[in-house]
DNA sequence: CGTCCGATGTATCGGCGCGATATAGTGGCT
DNA sequence: AGCCACTATATCGCGCCGATACATCGGACG
């Protein structure tokens, strides 16, 4: 998954380590965090398997010229890199159904084909949608000898599905109407 | 966290692996699942730490007379392992607010101090807070250059938290009568 | 003018948990 | 007899985390 939103940030402009994991932490922060621990060692990983390369000179004074700083480590990304984000953008399989994955998936929604994004979101809904029921049967199969705490949580659950399923809906509902105008 | 949870139903009654992971899925299972990969290594981890010991014979036959099914290894809390959980139930430390801890610990809240759920649930509603104002702040900031599916994601998020926020109240409230009514 | 703080920046280490996979006995259905 | 689903244990590689260490810079405060 990091691999995915690291190539997703490179493939807008140039990074070091440091820039890449706070804007991370900003767009998709609060749903899920990646540690310095994560992305510098992918960064090595990317970098070994050629998906991205160093930028050697590169003082990248978009921001502040003068740079004296500390060695910072640009990266961006290869001709593998960028067909490699392609494929992974096609992707709708499973892993982009789970919280995780679909929030990063997200992130870069607008850069991922109709179709694809279609398929991801029928696909989380599903996801949702059976985790609603399963919190429904336990509450309703419950009463009996249930800890008081556990029914709270299931409760919260249920109605944090059911909400991401309305917002899932509606969601949808805008795809397809998007689709439709462009046809139409 | 596995480590938690695995002492808390074995505190319970003595378990196998599988049956172990079984509860895991159902109690809090909607919330985070435990895999046979994470759950054996544990199993032998605490064993070699002297938290849990195996039982020899024990047929286990709470449910099944005559077993010759497969070798199934029996595990029971030591004194150590008692030990070790009624320190961790005493713990309302940070690693207690986020969602992962947040739900484990949910799960055996009725044998936690009455203190130490007060400040767990009080530290969690904090944690949300800080959450729902970042989200607050992102979008009232954005508007302009943020992609329209991060926004609708945020937007989920804001409701998410202050749903969150609602249900903590609630909680809290409900403690607080009870402590009255037990000290009044 | 010195100094301390907070942000910037890179890096490593131990360890937890995941997903996939192998293996195998049991029970039931057809 | 053949097949499937469930019970059950186990291992492997690897992604990611949290803590930590280190260094440099700008600004605030005395």
């Amino acid at each position: 998954m990091l691999e995915f939103a690291i190539l997703g940030l490179l493939h807008e402009a140039p990074m070091h380590g440091y820039e890449l994991r706070k804007r991370l932490h900003d767009t998709l922060g609060m749903f899920r965090t990646f540690s310095y621990g994560s992305v510098y060692p992918t960064l090595r990983r990317l970098q070994r398997a050629g998906l991205i390369a160093e930028e050697p000179g590169a003082a990248t004074d978009h921001e502040n010229r003068a740079w004296g700083r500390k060695a910072r480590r640009v990266y961006k990304l290869t001709a593998e890199g960028k067909e490699r984000f392609g494929e992974l953008l096609g992707d709708a399989g499973p892993q982009t159904w789970d919280d995780e994955g679909f929030g990063v998936h997200l992130a870069f929604f607008s850069r991922t084909p109709a179709d694809v994004r279609m398929r991801i979101l029928e696909g989380r809904r599903r996801r949702v949608e059976e985790r609603r029921e399963g919190l429904r049967a336990a509450l309703a199969r419950a009463e009996e000898r249930i800890d008081r705490y556990t029914r709270e949580l299931h409760r919260l659950g249920l109605e944090s599905s059911e909400r991401e399923v309305r917002w899932l809906n509606e969601l949808i509902a805008h795809e397809q109407a998007e689709q439709r105008g462009q046809h139409g």
